[in-house]
DNA sequence: TTGACTTTGACTTTAACTGACTTTAGCCTT
DNA sequence: AAGGCTAAAGTCAGTTAAAGTCAAAGTCAA
């Protein structure tokens, strides 16, 4: 198993047993996981960026900390997916839209099912056969068109 | 016998052990059958393609993989559809999906939320920006992909 | 002998990981 | 206060470990 994946479990894992927070120790951490320190950052920009619905805050310095927080999706679902909508630009790449799909169906805004068909119709698979430049601009425009037939 | 052949049924073989899904690492695979790694990239393409049933995924990097499940038809439902990604060819235009989405979605096989999507996914509106000899191409590979996710 | 299927390997892309170096905050000493 | 020491966290570019692509060459049956 990754070593990242490692680190993420380990701080889903807090914000499940706490209320959605979780403060650590970067140094300490790394340590007691076995792994450099610079991996927690890693990790924290590649699994918990804002798109995937967390904040991160941190202090240096003596008693410094990195502090992640989920956000929970309290608004409406039309709402929130006209945000998503919103937020997406004019490309659009793999990983960050299964992200975001991911996203909103652990936050039940979308269903499963759903969340398959679209991750599905963006896939790279399905768009091998549109120019490599293109792909992720038309991958933008299907994914907001799809999701908003939802709203 | 071919190399294919005996990638290929490792395939099988590892899906029926499992419950219809194998997760291989491409170099270990290719290294313990004795062929060269691009070999099951095309094994996988094809043998193991969605209109066989299969959805493919897979991972790059440290760690990377390549996950193969077989989808099975457990329903009624499943078999229409299966049949209609059969009986799309590789090119599909708007007009011609849009009947056979409605069709399904009259006869209930499916929703009209999911009508809408894969209508919304497949729409000339939506492909615009890809080029237009390979628009009906690209529309029939969408339409497939979504369809399958159904089963 | 031709055309579809297979095999191969060189090259590309992506994700994970690492460590040297930088920046910041608190504390202590004067 | 000011300056320096120390204990954090941040950055970034470079390395490694995968998988993907593609076109050229080989095989084989009709």
């Amino acid at each position: 198993m990754r070593i990242s994946d490692v680190v993420a479990e380990y701080i889903r894992r807090m914000l499940d047993e706490s209320d959605g927070t979780a403060e650590i120790q970067r140094n300490e951490l790394a340590n007691s996981l076995g792994c450099v320190p610079s991996q927690i950052n890693y990790v924290i920009s590649s699994r918990f960026t804002q798109e995937q619905g967390y904040v991160v805050e941190s202090r240096r310095g003596g008693g410094g900390y990195i502090r992640i927080t989920r956000i929970r999706l309290t608004t409406d679902k039309g709402s929130v997916i006209m945000h998503i909508v919103n937020s997406v630009g004019e490309s659009l790449d793999e990983l960050s839209a299964n992200i975001i799909l991911e996203n909103l169906c652990s936050n039940g805004v979308i269903s499963q099912e759903v969340t398959k068909l679209i991750t599905a119709g963006v896939s790279e698979r399905v768009l091998t056969q549109v120019p490599k430049v293109l792909r992720n601009e038309v991958r933008a425009t299907i994914f907001k068109n799809m999701l908003l037939t939802l709203t």
